[in-house]
RNA sequence: GGCCCCUUGGUCAAGCGGUUUAAGACACCGCCCUUUCACGGCGGUAACACGGGUUCGAAUCCCGUAGGGGUCACCA
């Protein structure tokens, strides 16, 4: 493998990008960069009743979110153009009448009444469904009187008899089927449009697509295509099928499993490298035992020899995992600018920042980091910082005030927070510190009572945080309401 | 149903015939750190689907069974 390396992208615009598809793309890119090789993205939008621009769009600032790019293909060009497969139509008219005149492929009128009982009547046999071939050797007078009825035709590939079509897989090794279990399929639609099987195989080709990385169920089209690669006398490219993703029921990932477009997790505030390297160990794994991997160390370390056959079941416990890993260790000003639309979607946050309010916010984003599996669950833990009005959150919290030394602490805290002229984290340790030291208490009986007392919680973010961020007004409103002082 | 793929702990997975009393990660549990929660550190519970072979030796090879999945469109 070398530079020389030519992998594709090629979705179908019919949704936006899935969990699926984002690793095939991931897939791809990580072995195109790896090998200094061309990565392509091309368009399949040979359905046109469900493929949209939209869509179309969708997936692609999907991809360029994941931080993954092409070097040809669309909104980007190159030397095989166009790269939006219905912008490639008359290549492929070429090519099927090619084949039919070749006698390697004919036209057929059945209707789809006609498919359907032939189907079923299979399907009673307990046999493959598939078409059995009934315009294979229409004479010239049958198809002239069908054409007369009206009917429309579509183009069927003549798929030869009793052959052995093997796929050399890279992950799967040496895949045979039968070319008898396969039925003449339809390579042109009745519009004129070439369907998935034929538009891919002259695609890949015409591109000089080297490797074709994809997800496992293209696999039993890969004797299709191969067939069509023979015909046709194109070069055909090594594939890769890749082991699907499951839902937690194990079975393929689809809506009903909850989130599966990239965009749901972009939109929860999951950081695109942290869901890249989420993705990338489901089915391949390293060959030492980190697996945080920056995009870097995944390129030099993604190999296809170590992709897994078995399919992988989703596992958001451990995506949560790994993206709080990533938002630890994140820049604060990246998480806030992330954790606004969260903020202001829960009124927290109404007016524009000025830079106090940002500071603010930023101190608050620190207070809170850590605890963040993805950043819409700020809201869950900054609820103490904006309403002044404290709710004692359990009996335990109401305990804590009835603490006989309480009243002393509170006093002595109270004069302290007054007399500081400036209020930071630093010095707010320092204060808590002198305090703890001056009343002979435990720590016990400071820090506890002191954040029951601001935030009506027994539990959350740091006292040196929750106090500067609170600001002396609002400590003393607070300190009014629930201990009376 | 035919064809094809897959089968190591709850999940992701290492393992490519002896170095395995089967790694590591997530989750779970415990301890430590921390005057809260979390983070972090340390430790623990937990697996080779089953049955036959082959071999001195099998999680690793072969066959069968079972289970799961995919696919059989004028969708991709």
């Amino acid at each position: 493998m070398d530079s020389s390396i030519r992998v594709r992208f090629a979705p179908s615009p019919t949704g936006p990008l899935h969990i699926g598809g984002a690793r095939s793309a991931l897939f791809n890119w990580l072995l195109a960069r790896k090998f200094g090789g061309t990565m392509i993205v091309r368009i399949e939008d040979t359905d046109l009743e469900r493929s949209s621009r939209e869509s179309e769009d969708n997936i692609l600032a999907a991809l360029n979110w994941l931080g993954l790019d092409w070097d040809e293909g669309i909104k980007k060009g190159g030397e095989n153009g166009p790269y939006r497969q219905t912008e490639r139509l008359q290549t492929y008219k070429d090519a099927a009448e090619k084949l039919l005149s070749q006698g390697q492929a004919y036209y057929c009128y059945c209707t789809e009444d006609e498919l359907e009982a032939e189907r079923q009547a299979c399907f009673a046999k307990g046999e493959l469904p598939r078409y059995l071939g009934k315009c294979r050797d229409l004479t010239a007078e049958d198809r002239a009187r069908l054409e007369a009825e009206g009917r429309r035709k579509v183009v069927r590939f003549k798929v030869p008899d009793n052959q052995n079509v093997i796929v050399e897989d890279l992950v799967r090794g040496n895949v045979v089927f039968e070319s008898n279990g396969i039925g003449d399929y339809v390579i042109v639609k009745s519009d004129g449009i070439p369907t998935y099987n034929f538009a891919v195989v002259m695609d890949d080709a015409l591109m000089g697509i080297t490797h074709v990385i994809r997800g496992e169920e293209h696999l039993s089209n890969t004797p299709r295509q191969l067939l069509l690669y023979n015909a046709l006398n194109l070069k055909t490219p090594v594939f890769a099928h890749v082991s699907l993703i499951l839902g937690k029921d194990r079975t393929k990932m689809s809506k009903r499993h909850g989130a599966t477009s990239i965009d749901a997790y972009k939109n929860q505030g999951y950081l695109p490298e942290a869901l890249v390297n989420f993705l990338v160990l489901l089915g391949w794994s390293p060959d030492v035992e980190e697996e945080i991997f920056s995009l870097e160390e995944l390129i030099q370390k993604f190999s296809l020899e170590r992709v897994a056959k078995n399919p992988a079941v989703f596992d958001s416990d451990k995506l949560n995992w790994i993206n709080g890993q990533y938002i630890r260790k994140t820049p604060v000003e990246r998480i806030a600018d992330m954790a606004l639309p969260f903020l202001r979607e829960a009124g927290y946050l109404q007016e524009e920042l000025t830079p106090e309010t940002y500071n603010w916010l930023l101190m608050i984003v620190v207070s809170v980091q850590e605890k963040l599996s993805f950043v819409a669950e700020i809201t869950d833990h900054v609820g103490i910082y904006f309403d002044d009005k404290i709710e004692m959150e359990s009996a335990e919290a109401e305990e804590v005030l009835k603490d006989e030394d309480l009243l002393r602490v509170m006093a002595a805290f109270k004069e302290k927070i007054t007399e500081l002229e400036e209020i930071t984290p630093e010095n707010t340790k320092a204060l808590l510190k002198t305090l703890t030291k001056e009343l002979k208490l435990g720590g016990k009986k400071v820090y506890m009572p002191l954040r029951v007392a601001l935030t009506g919680q027994t539990h959350g973010p740091e006292l040196y945080y929750i106090i500067p961020i609170l600001g002396r007004d609002r400590i003393l409103v607070r300190l009014a309401q629930t201990v009376g002082i």
